[in-house]
RNA sequence: GGUGGUAUCGUCUAGUGGCCCAGGACGCUGGCCUCUCACGCCGGAAACCGGGGUUCGACUCCCCGUACCACUACCA
């Protein structure tokens, strides 16, 4: 019988969490969903050198933006805690001393300056079974000798004893079996005595066994260390229980090589970071993807097309759909480079087809940031004007820029604009423009439009001059949505208003 | 250096031996629509890393080479 499905996203507290954290995160999260199963939260902070004030909460409030949900972790709690590996401390020692006693793992004494100087000394150097003879550990010392450093509180490290010449096999749902020679795994450390705290790797396999986690779905860079995991799995005699490996490829830089890293965003100009950060030791600000006026659907479908495909021409997917289609056949094998310029395009996808109320609401804080009084607009302008300009947007900060016209009369006008289109004649024929809207009673937009380009056409006056004269005093440039539609929003009085002024304060350009 | 992984348009990718003188999307670009800018619609340029096999037939299978990526810590 299949047991459970039940998946875990493991960050460390070490910093903001990665857009290349936040896909594996969701890979997790669609798979767990679409089998019924559990996504766990857990916070492996083994490394009390690299604790970074903040990272968690930022972890689990990104998470909560893009929609990723947790089942079981530190705030959601669960059957399987803690959640935090620091808290886990008892768990890990018991494990490693089974390793000890079952001649699985050793003691060693070697300082890290030891073993640099061994470095340097032999190229290739490893600590394995070809040189683990020569150093300082419970194989070369006697047990007294090792019992009497330890009792004088002699920091000390426990090692895997990886037996050479083994073919050890990773199964991987996306790479198929990828075999390598145990000769070629070192013996990695399990616990350091100094922060009493195991390493990674065995705080990683214990908790993901001990959390009864069918499938390990994580980024490449951890494909090397899997024969280490499955030896480990095996030393603990855990190896029928082990779970299904899934490595994502990497997501890299959208320029040369490699794989995409925190400063990326700062150099390329986006962010990588899916909330913006603020570092509590430097007090750097590094964008955010929330911050720069990405919606979180998005964020989310760029993500998920970036090394998984459908098969099918269908590019936009809602959360529900991607747990619906999402499957690891469907993965790519290939590390993919990160293309802001496709992130944009599914923002601005996601942008035209919202709900104009709801896209209002959004920008209404945006709308006060620059000075607008909200109340003097009803919520029916705010959601028509957002309506009228989302189609020329890609992002929610965009909006402003395009729509401010709706809500402050031009103080200035585009020169370029000016130069093009209005003339010497110009304020004599928006004069009559004037008298003409005027007598206008109803302003609906198609009536408007009836009655002015009638205007027009009678006079044999130029269309596109007069139009874009027009568009120019009302907005301020030869931009936007169709005029009557605006002028039938801001109403008559407005619109002539702004005519007015436009007739004062618009010099033609002469040279 | 060692080990592992990967290799189709600039980018994300479809393609699992004949349907492919390679399809879609972003970007770029020509046009239509049009009072402008967008949206939308119709077009265009643009790719199978190289060499050997296997086969009647290879983008697809095998081998070699090359390139790229990852890992190579008492970090994750």
């Amino acid at each position: 019988m299949d047991k459970k499905v039940r998946v875990r996203f493991a960050p460390s507290p070490t910093g903001p969490l990665h857009i290349g954290g936040v896909r594996t995160a969701l890979y997790n999260y669609l798979f767990a969903r679409q089998n019924g199963g559990d996504m766990i939260l857990r916070i492996e902070d083994t490394d009390s050198n690299r604790f970074v004030p903040g990272a968690e909460e930022y972890i689990n409030e990104a998470l909560q933006w893009l929609g990723i949900g947790i089942d079981e972790g530190v705030h959601e709690g669960g059957n399987f805690g803690p959640y935090k590996q620091s808290e886990r401390r008892d768990i890990y020692r018991k494990y490693v001393k089974q390793l000890l006693n079952d001649g699985k793992a050793y003691v060693a004494f070697d300082t890290p300056e030891e073993l640099d100087a061994k470095r340097k000394e032999i190229a290739n150097f490893q600590y394995d079974a070809k040189t683990r003879g020569m150093m300082r550990n419970s194989l070369t010392m006697l047990k007294e000798e090792v019992d009497a450093l330890i009792t004088a509180g002699e920091k000390y490290v426990v090692r895997i004893l990886i037996e050479p010449n083994q073919e050890v096999k990773v199964n991987d749902l996306i790479r198929g079996e990828v075999t390598v020679n145990s000769s070629v795994v070192d013996d990695k450390v399990l616990y350091k005595s100094a922060d009493d705290l195991p390493t990674y790797h065995l705080a990683n396999i214990v908790d993901d066994h001990l959390m009864e986690v069918s499938h390990v779905i994580r980024g490449e860079e951890w494909l090397p260390s899997a024969p280490l995991h499955v030896l480990l799995y095996e030393a603990l005699g855990w190896k029928d229980s082990m779970p299904q490996f899934v490595h994502l490829p990497l997501l890299l830089k959208p320029d040369g090589k490699g794989k995409l890293s925190k400063r990326d965003g700062d150099r390329l100009g986006f962010p990588v970071f899916p909330l913006e950060w603020h570092d509590p030791v430097s007090g750097d600000i590094s964008s955010g993807y929330r911050e720069r006026g990405y919606l979180p659907q998005a964020v989310v479908n760029f993500l998920a097309l970036l090394g998984w495909n459908p098969g099918t021409d269908q590019e936009v997917f809602s959360m529900d759909e991607l747990i619906k289609e999402f499957s690891f056949d469907r993965c790519s094998k290939k590390g993919a480079k990160f293309d802001f310029e496709k992130g944009k395009w599914f923002n601005h996808e996601y942008l035209i087809n919202m709900d104009d109320a709801e896209l209002a609401e959004i920008f209404k804080p945006e709308l006060a940031k620059h000075g607008v009084d909200t109340e003097q607009f009803t919520n029916e302008y705010i959601t028509r004007a957002v309506g009228m300009i989302k189609s020329r947007i890609s992002f929610v900060g965009d909006i402003w820029d395009n729509a401010k016209f709706f809500f402050v009369a031009p103080t200035e006008y585009n020169p370029k604009d000016i130069k093009k289109r209005w003339k010497e004649d110009t304020p004599d024929t928006m004069c009559r423009l004037i008298e003409v809207i005027k007598g206008i009673d109803d302003m609906t937009s198609a009536n408007a439009e009836e009655i002015v380009l009638g205007w027009i056409r009678d006079n044999e006056l130029h269309m596109g001059n007069v139009m874009n004269a027009f568009r120019l005093t009302v907005v301020g440039e030869c931009k936007g949505p169709h005029m009557f539609d605006i002028a039938e929003l801001m109403g008559k009085d407005e619109i002539i208003t702004r005519i007015e002024r436009g007739i004062e304060n618009i010099k033609p350009v002469t040279e």
